[in-house]
DNA sequence: GAGCACTGC
């Protein structure tokens, strides 16, 4: 197991792209190789000096020509109804930009300017930001709105959201027509949402613009000549209301703007120059075999050989973060002395937050902060002092099968995208180097950006949405990207047995319609809807927001012992779903008996205390209780009959066998389980309170392969109900 | 007897 610390002699950096062989290098590991060219490298100091000066943006026209942006952009957002702007990080855009425009007078007539971001934390740290340049306080001129926490009053005119949270106002108000710019952010990304946005707000354009027209009726005539580019709007007509244009920006900071500016019919790009430092970028002469080892060596060679400045390490997941942050506990005597001065880091989203804010602490002098990160310091967090990135080029990225329902975690190479996003985090504050622990050939092989998540999720979500929009032919949908048809054609399946769609594959009233009003998983939703004739909807309430947030219960390799027996607590031998139940009332009433007044702070102080004591994570029960309240609030709005079960889960239990009929299971004669619907053999994840118990019959809400195929969330049924509560899935044979 | 990147309504 133990590597030899390695020593490698300094290398001079490069210019020009020219590439060094490191003969005399024992190891031989790397090689070095600027990605810089000389005249990039001047255009980007010459911009920041500019920079010191003046915060204004500033615009790339030709080369070597710069000019200062606002008048310009403002221009440009005036003659085109749809603007690519392509940006690098650190140009100002998020926060320019909508300033720029309510100056131009954009949100004369109450309009307002709204843009989006894939990140709820991004919407609320620029809003923010926003509102202090204009200095006005947050939620006046200018606020946010998110999930759960909306920032704004009727004197908002620069609004920052997430784009999901958008596309939630499109359900209500299809023509945005409330905005007279909308901008999306962070294009790139290529979320689901954004993906579902752009084509929606492509349809919204151009249905604004034939209100204008008074051409609205045309897309109903057969008679009128269409001519060969004609697409007819999809949504619904809008009855004679009229609306202004409405003016799309897409951000993006990729280099790809073609592809967003085909979409939008060969819309203008420009470009605008950011403030990023150089980084030089070095590739290993050979394919490393272990990649675990390369990046321990190469965390020495760097520690050794390298200037002062924290390393950012880019891994796949939990596991292996861990076992680096071992091995370099193991091997730190081995260093010469005074070189014993690595503070490793561990940050992935499921640790706990305390925890996670160890890497922004300021490194103790004489230290080098070694920070081993999943892709959440790709994009989601931001961590300063980076001077060096160690990326062995790999992700683990989610994957669907339509056919089998199921989803897995595979690791995959990155994309050139990525390994750029990952190499910019060496320098947002100063020049600094990317270690890619690949050779160059293999860079050149790499897909040139990430696949869309469109193409690779369950689509059931997306398609009620649009359904809702009114959009019916999801598969003429004009997505950016289309996903598979396949993945389409069982989503829509799924949604018709669920009972949200027709035979004419329309929503439903009223079920497809109250499905699609909750912001929950399809399956989750008509849960719901189910749970008023079972008399147990405050039953499920519970059950559908825990089952909609991270795994509850918080189990430390080093106190599994603990772990189990606290959850024994809450354990109900009839399965999960229950046990999740008891979870979130037992909290409940822990925070009913301890507080005096209502406060929010103190609650949460309280909250978090019962959590750690009971091995619970806290920001997933605390989610599941924001969702709680949400869904409540939306079930008393729809007029849902309020019942309980009680303790007497009968009717519980019927209930989510007439809800998740699609994932029932059977137990066969070695102890093992087939899913009914795809004949799958699974086994009862060992983490359910139903592990190693013999239920025939089960329901679960996950089918997620690992080292197996493993059902979570599960719990007992009678067999017989299936037929019986779900007919049109399991007919009796005559 | 396992272990799961990251988001979002």
């Amino acid at each position: 197991m133990a590597s030899p610390p390695v020593t490698i002699q300094k290398q001079a950096p490069l210019r020009g792209g020219r590439k060094l062989s490191n003969r005399g290098d024992p190891c031989q590991l790397l090689q070095v190789l600027s990605c810089i060219p000389d005249i990039c490298l001047f255009l980007v100091l010459s911009i920041l000096v500019f920079f010191k000066s003046s915060s204004h943006l500033l615009i790339l026209c030709e080369p070597g020509v710069l000019f200062s942006v606002e008048k310009r952009l403002v221009e440009e957002v005036k003659s085109n109804d749809t603007l690519i702007i392509v940006g690098e990080t650190g140009s100002g855009k998020t926060t320019q930009l909508p300033q720029f425009l309510f100056d131009a007078g954009f949100c004369r007539d109450g309009k307002t300017i709204g843009i989006t971001q894939p990140r709820r934390v991004a919407a609320v740290t620029v809003a923010k930001r926003v509102a202090e340049e204009c200095g006005v306080g947050l939620g006046q001129k200018v606020g946010y709105s998110i999930r759960f926490d909306d920032m704004t009053s009727t004197s908002t005119r620069i609004k920052y959201m997430t784009d999901g949270l958008l596309l939630r106002e499109a359900l209500l108000d299809p023509y945005l027509s409330r905005y007279s710019v909308l901008v999306v952010d962070e294009a790139h990304e290529r979320t689901v949402h954004t993906d579902v946005l752009l084509g929606l707000l492509k349809d919204v354009q151009k249905a604004r613009l034939r209100s204008l027209s008074g051409k609205e009726s045309e897309d109903k005539n057969p008679n009128i000549n269409k001519g060969e580019d004609y697409q007819p709007s999809t949504l619904k007509p809008c009855q004679g209301r009229k609306f202004p244009p409405l003016k799309l920006i897409i951000m993006s900071a990729s280099l790809d703007a073609r592809v967003f500016s085909e979409y939008f019919g060969g819309a203008r790009a420009v470009h605008i120059q950011g403030r990023q430092h150089p980084v030089e970028i070095l590739y290993t002469l050979r394919p490393q075999t272990d990649y675990l080892e390369s990046v321990l060596v190469t965390i020495f060679q760097v520690h050794l050989n390298e200037g002062p400045g924290d390393v950012l390490v880019f891994l796949t997941g939990q596991e292996e973060i861990e076992s680096v942050e071992r091995s370099v506990q193991d091997q730190m005597p081995q260093l010469p002395e005074g070189s014993r001065n690595i503070l490793t880091c561990p940050i992935f989203s499921s640790l706990p937050s305390e925890q996670q804010m160890r890497v922004f602490a300021t490194t103790p002098s004489g230290f080098r902060k070694v920070i081993l990160a999943t892709n959440i310091a790709e994009t989601s967090v931001t961590i300063p002092g980076i001077k060096y990135v160690i990326d062995p080029g790999f992700v683990k990225a989610r994957s669907y099968d339509p056919n089998k329902g199921m989803e897995s975690l595979i690791i995959i190479p990155t994309s050139k995208a990525q390994a750029l996003q990952r190499s910019g985090r060496a320098g947002r504050e100063a020049p600094g180097k990317c270690f890619r622990l690949y050779p160059e050939s293999e860079f050149e092989k790499l897909e040139e950006s990430t696949k869309p998540e469109i193409k690779r999720c369950n689509l059931s979500n997306v398609i009620l949405q649009l359904k809702a929009l009114g959009v019916d032919d999801v598969i003429g949908f004009d997505f950016i990207e289309k996903p598979p048809r396949l993945a389409i054609v069982k989503s829509l399946e799924h949604l018709f047995l669920l009972g949200a769609l027709t035979d004419e594959c329309k929503l439903s009233n009223p079920v497809g319609h109250q499905m699609a009003r909750l912001p929950l998983d399809p399956m989750y939703s008509k849960a719901l809807i189910q749970a008023s004739n079972f008399n147990c909807l405050e039953e499920m309430l519970i059950t559908v927001a825990m089952l909609s947030v991270e795994s509850i219960f918080y189990s430390p390799r080093e106190k599994s012992e603990e772990a189990k027996t606290a959850m024994k607590c809450f354990a109900n031998p009839e399965g999960d779903h229950i046990t999740l139940i008891n979870v979130f009332r037992v909290a409940n009433e822990f925070l009913e008996k301890r507080r005096t007044v209502i406060n929010k702070e103190k609650d949460e102080k309280i909250m978090r205390k019962w959590c750690k004591q009971n091995f619970v994570n806290s920001r997933s029960l605390r989610h599941a209780r924001d969702i709680y309240r949400q869904i409540r609030g939306h079930a008393e709005q729809m007029g849902f009959h309020f019942s309980s079960c009680g303790d007497n889960f009968l009717q519980f239990h019927r209930c989510l066998a007439a809800s998740f009929f699609l994932n029932a299971a059977l137990r066969q004669p070695e102890g093992i389980y087939r899913a009914l619907a795809s004949g799958q053999v699974v086994r009862i994840h060992p983490s359910s309170v139903l592990n190693q118990t013999k239920a025939d019959c089960v329901i679960f809400n996950e089918l997620v392969q690992t080292s197996q195929k493993y059902i979570r969330n599960v719990s007992i049924i009678d067999y017989l109900w299936l037929t019986e509560l779900a007919p049109q899935f399991y007919m009796m044979p005559n």
